[in-house]
DNA sequence: GTGTAATCGAGACGGTACGTCGAGTCTTGTG
DNA sequence: CACAAGACTCGACGTACCGTCTCGATTACAC
């Protein structure tokens, strides 16, 4: 599943839609140029008509398919955004289970220059409401979702107060990281994620401090 | 002191410019007018156009003294944006004088939909190194300063470890603001200022803990 | 053939260009808000973007296809400048031959004030000599050509001396029109015209005199 | 007297104007500047701020002045425009006087490119009646006069017939000349002066040929 | 095989804002 | 007063990009 996804639409039948189908090297063409171009550029410094050219598509292509330049970095951008993983781990410590989770994403984050794009989409997010929730969707409720599922797991666990506010962690999880990344004013890297995670971890042991 | 002030440049004489002086009409008509139309519909929802008429100004007179849009409304927005105060206080606690610095400009935010223009400087800044500095300079590190001064003075007095990473303390704490003004997810209010500032605080007092 | 076409660049053959082709409805909608426009209030008197709010067409459009306004102006008032006609008569006097082919231009003249058009396009000549080429091509050579052909036929026939100046002539002929016309100070009608012809004939008739 | 003179307007007493009085360096170096300026690159080539720069004044002092950049443009090539001469003289035969007073001016209009500020300003005649009279007045009125009172003479003589077009032959003459100034064709020398006014004297010789 | 229908690349289109430039006016302090 | 300096308003310029639209050409399934 993916943001600009269109599966699933039609019936669950077996039934072809018919027509010329569309086109898959178009598609991943204008994806990798996407990809490319945005991250190297930015949301704003990249034009339709050179992803269409540098993907030997056609603008009216990518408009087909994607409604707007936005929408279309984000579905570009959503695979390697979200790539990590490791499995949930109740056998370590809740920090090193959440740098588990958060290393690997800020070490995509150092790998590829995605303050640049995400910057545009947050404005843009601004602008028009509805792609603002789409934003929030795919870009970021997916990492607070997962952050969010350890942490409730380790308050039913008992490792942490059963009066812990979960969105206010996740604040105090995922702001310092988008804070850098956004304004640029030191690096994202893992020294960093880690003291954010055992310095909050540790301020939410003791509610009534 | 401001951020388009062009003061101090000659030398402290007594020595007037010659020519017709500049248009202090002008001037804070621009500035209103940008004030007003930023806030209102945020950085990318503006014309230049748009201001010089509001402002009964010219293009041209914007252009001669801000070099872009974005310049213009860190000039317009900035008085707003650090209007605060309070006077550094030793005789509370830690937690209670940040509150007493942050929650005025947090009642600032609520009060203005300052996310629309932020947004919209962030992005601009990516792609222009220059603009990105101004930026830092004057809307995000006046006020890190600031929280500086007041986390060193503590560290001083032995309020805070000796080994407490500022700059670290600082994104914890400006961070979860940022991207709550920034993705919208959550408002910005004065419980959470407080509630980032308690945990935070609670979270750098043990470092080894 | 019009002053703008691109006819002609691609082979003879069947076969069609790629894309959308040009709209038919924008270029004629186009040059005939010229026309309007230009004969109305005179090159510098009209803005691009007018002609394009007249045409309902983009000022993008105008500029993909005409690469100034004056080009334009040579474009939407070719047909009118030129129409004319009335096939070579050896039958009838030489002046006679000259006004049939003159008076109907005049007339032209006289019906609409072609004098502010012409004097911007003259103007613009002076600066651009590119341009300059352009407009004594499709302006002014046609119509001497024509009635160099004339006076050359007329020398075979020994109407006129064969020792006749016919760049001379030609000038002696049209100088005095465009003086009219772009000075304005006495009107460019029939009379004004016929006495030009005689003057010019008689004059032309007896070189060693 | 000049275009732009301003004499004549106080009275003719010894009354002394009050405070300081005009600057005739000024004034000389902004006709310099001009002149130097409108025929290297025409009219439209000019900015004003290029000519008060090259002449060490400024803007409002032109303009306090000259009401326009044309009218300016009038008086600062007036001298040099008109500049020629030659006492009237009954003892030659009249193409001979004719050119006596035509040579000098093409000459001036071989060694300067007076086509490019000429073009201008008769462009700006057009949209501009009151401009236009002004110009006619000084740049174009002059010549034709002399040249009438001429053939008037020369008609009263006997030398012409009693029923000569008066109008009509000036135009003949002057046409031609400003036709090659203004369309650049060909060059407006001494021989095609010489030929113009051959022409034209033979063909007015015999009215009813 | 022969429609039928949706896709594709190409590229022109209307629209909006940009940042620049020049004309002519106005406002200082100085001579 | 006139003058140099230079800031001001106004309005047009030509460019760039967006998102839409029309073409001919292509490619599947349905008949």
């Amino acid at each position: 599943m993916t943001p600009g996804s269109t599966e699933g639409m039609e019936a669950a039948t077996a039934e072809r839609r018919r027509g010329r189908p569309r086109s898959d090297r178009a598609r991943a063409a204008i994806l990798a140029a996407g990809q490319a171009l945005f991250l190297e550029r930015g949301l704003d410094g990249v034009t339709v008509d050179e992803i269409a050219d540098r993907a030997g598509a056609s603008k009216a292509t990518i408009y087909r398919w994607w409604p707007s330049k936005e929408h279309l970095a984000v579905d570009a951008l959503y695979d390697d955004w979200l790539s990590h993983a490791g499995p949930e781990n109740d056998e370590v410590p809740l920090e090193q289970e959440l740098e588990g989770y958060l290393v690997p994403w800020v070490r995509v984050l150092r790998r590829r220059p995605y303050g640049r794009v995400v910057a545009g989409l947050v404005a843009r997010a601004q602008l028009d409401p509805a792609f603002a929730e789409h934003y929030r969707t795919w870009f970021v409720r997916r990492r607070r979702d997962h952050v969010g599922r350890i942490l409730r797991r380790r308050i039913a666990d008992g490792d942490l107060p059963a009066t812990t506010d979960v969105p206010l962690a996740l604040d105090l999880i995922f702001g310092p990281i988008y804070h850098r990344l956004l304004h640029g004013h030191a690096p994202v890297n893992e020294p960093y994620v880690r003291a954010i995670v055992r310095t909050v971890v540790r301020g939410l042991l003791r509610p009534n401090g």
